[in-house]
RNA sequence: GGGGUUGUAGCUUAGCAUGGUUUGAGCACCCGGCUGAUAACCGGGAGGUCGCCGGUUCAAAUCCGGUCAGCCCCA
């Protein structure tokens, strides 16, 4: 019974993860992993995704890194915390399904069915993926542990955030207001800023100059510029800018001020200036309004200044309309005005006393501006492209409009946001400074509440006489309302009422719930249950990890952040990883509608999670990729083949050998030093990448290792597993450092490619259960030998150099050669040049010093400089020199001295020194190794016959594979050759049988078998089993 | 319009915080070679104005300024 598997080196990635699945699944190794990790802590937090769509490649990478770290950190003894998944639940898209499925798209239309039902089919929407992302979560090896996933539409959940929103109302840092929000007309809801982020669209929208009319003069206006008519009718103000130079000008027969740097972008150049004035001058200034159909207010149609009049485009005076405006509305707030506004909820014009009552607003613009036609207001008209936001999920235009809504005063905590970012590590580093810390320092208050059904309800009550009580527990409800809820969610909450503490008049809960990014926020204290459980916020916040994709940066990153500091005036995490887009093979954006998206699944199962994970680190995730099959393919057979050959390699001879592996036995032989050496360097940078959060550091070293590993070391040493050497104990060493090297690449991998890994380690028999039940590889100091590394560096640069110099000589590799002298700064030890004799295939071996080089040296005349002085005595020059003792001259030249040829003296810079190889040698150098090498090309009939010995052998072996002959076989060859070739056979046939396992070679007159060409003779070779 | 980021061979990339020979590698291509593990390997060839312009410097892929293009975020 062999003791290691022989494998297919063939297999499939695919294959493999399959069988390991099971295998894992089998013995429970996740569990067991868990269980045996270290004392140290360290905390994980997994962003929740919503179920509701279908995981992709993007997916697939963030839980590759969240993987990969958690890992890595496991094994090297860390306690992992927080290794749970969790689930985003509420939300307007959630809600834009359930109306799908009901073929509904008003808010009515909902409430007419019942929020009750409405609220339940959200319910079930949700998990319509989940067993997909599961089953994805599983294929790709990433071990979170779904039985105890934190869901944020769970009562605990809410109930934690319900404690949290208490205790922002009780600091007055929750409050109502009544402010300018962007609003979609059509759901009839306010959008957060994040919504409104995803609906910006290029889009043509009227481009107006009005004028307005100062109260008192028969002809003199200001001229206004605007983009929305549908809100002249609201206007109670200009604006200027006191910074700004304006002008009065004459223009057909008009008077119109308009600031200095915009005239003559506006007006054509039929304009006369009457008069220069400062901006503080118009401030004041009181005028008509051009639409006078509604009253605007004591003490408003006058001119006042503000900060954001800017003049990159319009007149440097602005129409003010604070219903219908952020700005706008600070400054009816400032002027002290009363807000006038004459569009109802679902925007429309709603003022009997205007002539477009009942009209969409949007759909106003061409009436109002043939309206201000007609008046002789209107200046100029025309179209203006610039992007605008529509919902982003029904492509309504939105519009700005005052609602009461309730806000988090996160303008408050500014300085503790941006404080409390410093102490995060952001990866890659910029975002600290740049995308986050950017927003942070400019934070606006949180539009919290949402006019809609499927979300956490905010658990604030209200009274008739404007009184407000927040709840903060379940328990606090019950005691308040006597009343006991099983579920927080509308409309059952909605029933709750009870007598106010102040007035004692009946409380109704105010009736909204909260922007969903408010429940993903939560997650470092609801996902607990804090404070109703025995969780310490002290011991687990910040959280020591997180990754996701860059977009989280305004999202969950930026939630988080403020809850935190909010409740627990900490950051929620010290380290956040980001991962930006995977993209088509072309580099182009993944999305349904190009129909280039792929599925995790898909990807899973065709490529296989090892690949793909390796894939994810290949490059910097915080930088695009392409997700390209070439790609996939180059890693699958420089990482994965490679290795499963090696293994190959090893279990077959291995077996043959009897090995068994009993600790690392490091001989004297460089090569078994080198490829340690070489290993504990590599446990040295991975660990590295790994510590920073950086895998993708960690991949280059791996590979680099690998290949030296399989295409340096084993190449060199293949000979030592299979000849019967009579050293046995080299022959162990060699399997033991083989082992050992597989068996801790398996190691470093593990985290990385947790099914090959595991598919080795099992092959390998190791000693524990399973690869991740073992500790991450420690370099080991005493076996990093960086002089000897250098010394494989030479000699591979010499292997290379040779390869190169028996090309140009037509001297095949198979052909021996009696010597080769390496003329070098540094010089090869002896037990190094042994190992490589063998592939240069030489006889000999030497390091020369400079002098000692098989060069002569010719000494020519440098033209460019001798002919133009010499000229007509240039051949006579040249005829001398020619004649003269070479050497002679080459020692004046090395004086600097002059030369003297018949009766010309040349100046030492008239010539040139040239080397050539002496006629039996062939060299070639490399600058770069500051190296020269030189092959003696002559070899003696014994050598040639010696070559066709090793034509012989490798024709047999081409045969033996051919035949699928094992490598224990052996086997009988026949063979028909002529002259030399037949005299190399017969003085080499015990090296021929030896390395072909022939145990009979018979010489025979029968041209039998297969027909070879070598050097142009023919030869016939059968070969056939020995069964006996 | 503002901010961020990226730009090195057909593709994937290393080098860039600490400027220093001729920018390294892998894939793909062509020619040649090696091969009792290999879908592997080796040598050579072709392929780079290190996005562009300018500055600093003895010296710039690297530092500075500007600019162009892609991507992301914001308005």
């Amino acid at each position: 019974m062999p003791l290691f598997d022989k494998i297919d080196p063939s297999t499939s990635p695919v294959d493999i993860s399959n069988e390991i699945l099971g295998f894992w699944r089998m013995r429970e190794i996740a569990k067991k992993s868990i269980r045996t990790s270290g004392v140290m802590p360290f905390s994980f937090l997994e962003g929740p995704p919503t179920a509701n769509g279908r995981p992709h490649l993007g997916h697939l990478e963030i839980r590759t890194l969240k993987d990969i770290v958690l890992r890595y950190r496991s094994m090297v003894g860390f306690n992992i915390s927080g290794r749970s998944g969790g689930w985003d639940c509420h939300g307007l898209p959630v809600e834009i399904e359930a109306e799908k499925t009901l073929n509904i798209n008003t808010k009515k239309e909902i409430v007419d069915f019942g929020i009750e039902k409405f609220n339940e089919i959200c319910r079930k929407s949700v998990f319509r993926y989940i067993d997909e992302w599961k089953r994805a979560d599983e294929m790709l090896g990433f071990w979170i542990d779904h039985s105890n996933d934190y869901i944020t539409m769970e009562k605990d959940y809410m109930e934690s955030e319900w404690w949290a929103l208490s205790t922002l109302f009780k600091e007055n840092l929750l409050y109502k207001d009544f402010k300018v929000l962007p609003y979609c007309p059509r759901c009839e809801t306010s959008l957060s800023s994040h919504e409104v982020a995803q609906g910006y669209k290029e889009t043509s929208d009227p481009s107006i100059y009005v004028k307005f009319k100062l109260a008192g003069f028969a002809n003199k206006y200001f001229l206004v510029w605007t983009t929305t008519p549908w809100t002249l009718p609201a206007n109670q103000f200009l604006a200027v800018s006191d910074k700004l130079t304006y002008y009065l000008v004459r223009y057909n027969d008009a008077e119109l001020y308009i600031a200095e740097s915009r005239v003559n972008e506006v007006l054509d150049g039929n304009f006369t200036i009457i008069e220069k004035i400062n901006g503080r001058s118009l401030v004041g200034l009181r005028y008509e309004r051009p639409l006078p159909f509604l009253e605007p207010g004591e003490d408003t149609s006058r001119v006042v200044a503000a900060d954001f009049v800017s003049t990159e485009e319009g007149t440097g005076i602005v129409h003010v309309a604070p219903a219908f405006g952020a700005d706008d509305f600070e400054i009816g707030k400032r002027e002290g005005a009363p807000l006038l506004n004459p569009v109802d909820q679902r925007g429309r014009f709603n003022h009997s006393k205007l002539p477009w009552n009942g009209i969409f607003v949007k759909d106003a613009d061409a009436e109002i501006i043939s309206y201000l036609r007609k008046k002789k207001l209107l200046l100029l008209s025309t179209k203006f492209k610039h992007t605008y936001p529509f919902c982003y999920r029904c492509k309504t235009p939105l519009l700005y409009y005052p609602l009461e809504a309730w806000f988090l005063r996160v303008s408050s905590i500014r300085e503790k946001l941006i404080e409390n970012n410093e102490k995060i590590n952001w990866i890659p580093e910029h975002i600290k400074h740049g995308r986050f810390g950017n927003f942070l320092s400019e934070a606006k208050d949180w539009s919290l509440s949402r006019n809609r059904f499927w979300g956490t309800p905010l658990p604030v009550w209200s009274c008739p006489n404007g009184h407000f009580t927040a709840v903060g527990s379940l328990e606090e409800l019950r005691k308040r309302s006597g009343r006991e809820l099983q579920d927080l969610h509308r409309p059952y909450v909605d029933e709750i009422t009870f007598p106010c503490d102040e007035c004692g008049e009946i409380m109704h809960r105010e009736p909204v719930v909260i922007d969903t990014w408010f429940d993903s926020g939560s997650a470092i204290y609801a996902a607990k249950h804090f404070p109703f459980s025995g969780f310490k916020p002290q011991d687990h916040i910040p959280v020591d990890f997180i990754v996701e994709g860059i977009d989280q940066t305004r999202g969950w990153f930026y939630s988080m952040h403020v809850i935190s500091s909010f409740l627990f005036e900490s950051n929620a995490y010290s380290n956040v990883l980001t991962t930006e887009f995977i993209l088509d093979a072309k580099g182009k954006k993944m999305s349904k509608s190009e129909g280039n998206s792929v599925y995790a699944l898909d990807a899973l199962e065709e490529i296989g999670p090892d690949v793909l994970r390796l894939f994810f680190i290949s490059g910097a995730p915080w930088r695009p990729k392409n997700y390209d099959k070439k790609i996939m393919a180059e890693i699958k057979s420089k990482i994965v083949s490679t290795l499963l050959n090696v293994y190959s390699f090893f279990g077959s001879n291995a077996n043959l050998d009897h090995f068994t592996f009993d600790g690392l036995k490091i001989s004297q032989n460089p090569l078994d030093r080198w490829i340690i050496s070489r290993l504990n360097n590599t446990i040295l940078r991975v660990r590295k990448a790994m510590d920073g959060y950086r895998p993708n550091e960690a991949y280059q070293p791996i590979q680099e290792f690998i290949d030296d590993f399989s295409n340096r070391y084993l190449r060199l040493s293949r000979r030592r597993f299979w000849e019967d050497s009579d050293d046995t104990n080299d022959k162990y060493q060699a399997y033991s450092v083989l082992y050992h090297a597989l068996i801790t690449i398996a190691k470093i991998l593990a985290p990385i490619t947790p099914f090959l890994s595991e598919y080795l380690y099992q092959k390998l028999k190791g000693p524990l259960e399973s690869v991740h039940l073992e500790k991450y590889p420690e370099p080991v100091y005493s076996q990093i030998d960086d002089a000897l590394e250098k010394d494989f560096s030479l000699a591979s640069t010499i292997i290379e150099r040779v390869r190169r110099l028996r090309q140009d000589a037509r001297i095949k590799g198979r052909q021996p050669v009696s010597e080769i002298l390496v003329c070098s700064d540094h010089r090869l030890p002896g037990n190094i040049t042994n190992v490589i004799l063998p592939e240069l295939n030489t006889k000999t071996l030497k390091f020369i010093a400079p002098d000692e080089r098989p060069v002569q040296v010719n000494i020519k005349l440098d033209y460019r400089k001798s002919a133009p002085i010499l000229r007509n005595r240039l051949n006579a020059v040249v005829d001398a020199l020619s004649k003269m003792d070479q050497n002679q001259i080459l020692e004046k030249l090395t004086r600097g001295e002059s030369v003297k040829v018949g009766e010309v003296v040349l100046p030492p810079d008239f010539l040139i020194t040239e080397e050539t190889p002496q006629n039996d040698y062939a060299m070639v150098s490399d600058e770069n190794a500051n190296i020269e090498i030189f092959l003696n090309r002559n070899f003696s009939t014994e050598l040639l016959m010696e070559g066709y010995a090793r034509e012989i052998i490798r024709r047999i072996q081409v045969m033996r594979k051919d035949q699928d002959l094992e490598y224990d076989d052996h086997i009988i060859v026949g063979i028909h050759a002529s002259g030399l070739i037949r005299e190399a056979i017969s003085d080499h046939s015990e090296l021929i049988k030896r390395e072909t396992l022939c145990d009979d070679l018979i010489v025979s007159e029968q041209k039998k078998g297969t027909r070879w060409d070598i050097d142009g003779t023919e030869v016939y070779i059968s070969i056939e089993k020995n069964v006996g």
